[in-house]
DNA sequence: GTCTATAAATCGATAGAC
DNA sequence: GTCTATCGATTTATAGAC
C-alpha cells in the first residue's frame, strides 16, 4: 500500500526543509535536487506542490516579516513605558526566532534574492525599523533612556536580536523567558558594574 | 596605445570588486561573468590573474580572519583591565570593518562556501571566540563586570560587532573614534538610565 | 503524487589566437 | 593581458507516462 501525503502537508514540509537548507548554504547554493533528495523524492515532483523555487523563498521570508509587523503594531498600541516596549520587542524576537530559526536565516541573508516581493519586504522592514527608532527616541525624550545616538542604540539592539537565529538553536535547554530576561539585562542595563 | 594593467594590481582589483559583489548577492549568486563585466573585461581573462572563484573567496575571508587573530593576540598580551580589553576589541572591529566592510560580509555570510580552507577558518573563529569569552569571564571574576551569563554577553556584543559591516558604509560622515566610543557606551554601560 | 526524460539556459573553467 | 570559442557539468522547470 502506497503512502500518500496530502499536498498541503507536503507543502509545509517543503517550506520547512527549504528553510533548513537555505540556512546551511544560502538560497542560491541550494538546488531543487538538494531539496528533493532531502525530502526523499525527485526534483520534478516538487512542482506538484509549489510553482517555483522563488515561491518557497517568498513564503518563508514574508510570513515571518508579517509576523514581526503584527507584533510591532500591538506593542505600539500598548500604553506602556518605553522600557517596557523595548522589553516586549526583545520577547517578540525571542518568540518568533524560537519558532522558526531556520526561516530567520533566510530573512536576514537571502532577502536580496526576492524578486517580485522584494519591494514589499523592504517596505515592511523599513517601517519596522522606523517604529523601533521612534520608541527609542520617545524613551530618551521621557528621560527613561540615556541620550546616546538613537541610531547607534537601534543598530546595536537590532543586530543582536537579528542574530538570535544563530544562537537559539544551540541553547535549546534554556527557557525562552530566561533568555529574554538575560538579553534585556545585557541590552538595556549593560554589563559594566 | 593600449592600457596595460600590472597583474598584481589587477589581482587586488579583482579581490576588491569580488568582495563588493559578494556583499550584494552572496558568493554563490555572483558569476565569473558578473565579476568580469564589472571589471570591464571578459570572464576568461580573469583566469590570467586568479586560478578559481574559490581562490578569491579564500583570500577575502582568510586575510581578514588572520587580521582579527593578530589583533586579539595583541589585546590578550596587553596588561590592562577587562573593560579596557573589551574597548580595544570594539576598536579592533570598527577599524577592520571600516577598512574592508565588503570583505566582512563574505566572512560573515559566505564562510560555509570555503572548501579546503574552511577548517582553518573555523579554527581561527573558534579561538577568537574562546579568547573573547575568557576576557569576559576574567572581568566577572575581577568584579569589573556584572555576573550575567558570559555566553549571553559574548553573543550580544559579538553580534553587534559582526553586523558593523552593514552599518558603517551608511555612516561615512561619522568618525571612527566617535563610533567606537558610542558603541562602548551602549554595549558596556547600557541605555537604561 | 511521483516518476523518467528532457528542454533551454547558465555555470566555472580551458585552449589557443592575437 | 585580453580576446573568441567552446567544453562538460549543472541549473530551474516542463511534458507526459504511470
Amino acid at each position: 500500500m502506497k503512502k500518500i501525503i496530502p499536498t498541503e502537508t507536503r507543502k509545509q514540509e517543503i517550506f520547512a526543509t527549504s528553510a533548513k537548507l537555505f540556512k546551511e548554504k544560502g538560497y542560491s547554493a541550494v538546488t531543487m535536487r538538494d531539496l528533493a533528495q532531502t525530502l526523499g523524492i525527485k526534483a520534478a515532483s516538487l512542482y506538484n506542490h509549489i510553482h517555483s523555487k522563488q515561491e518557497i523563498l517568498s513564503h518563508i521570508i514574508l510570513s515571518i516579516a508579517e509576523e514581526f509587523t503584527e507584533g510591532m503594531t500591538q506593542i505600539l498600541n500598548s500604553k506602556e513605558s518605553s522600557i517596557q516596549k523595548l522589553k516586549k520587542i526583545i520577547i517578540l524576537h525571542v518568540e518568533i526566532t524560537s519558532n522558526n530559526s531556520n526561516g530567520m536565516a533566510s530573512l536576514n541573508n537571502d532577502w536580496m534574492h526576492l524578486e517580485e516581493k522584494q519591494d514589499y519586504y523592504l517596505e515592511l522592514r523599513l517601517n519596522y525599523e522606523d517604529n523601533f527608532r521612534s520608541i527609542i527616541k520617545q524613551g530618551i525624550a521621557s528621560n527613561e533612556l540615556k541620550a546616546v545616538d538613537p541610531d547607534v542604540t537601534l543598530f546595536s539592539i537590532l543586530s543582536t536580536l537579528r542574530s538570535l537565529y544563530l544562537w537559539i538553536p544551540k541553547k535549546e535547554e534554556i527557557n525562552k523567558d530566561v533568555l529574554a530576561g538575560n538579553l534585556g539585562e545585557v541590552l538595556l542595563d549593560g554589563i559594566n558594574k
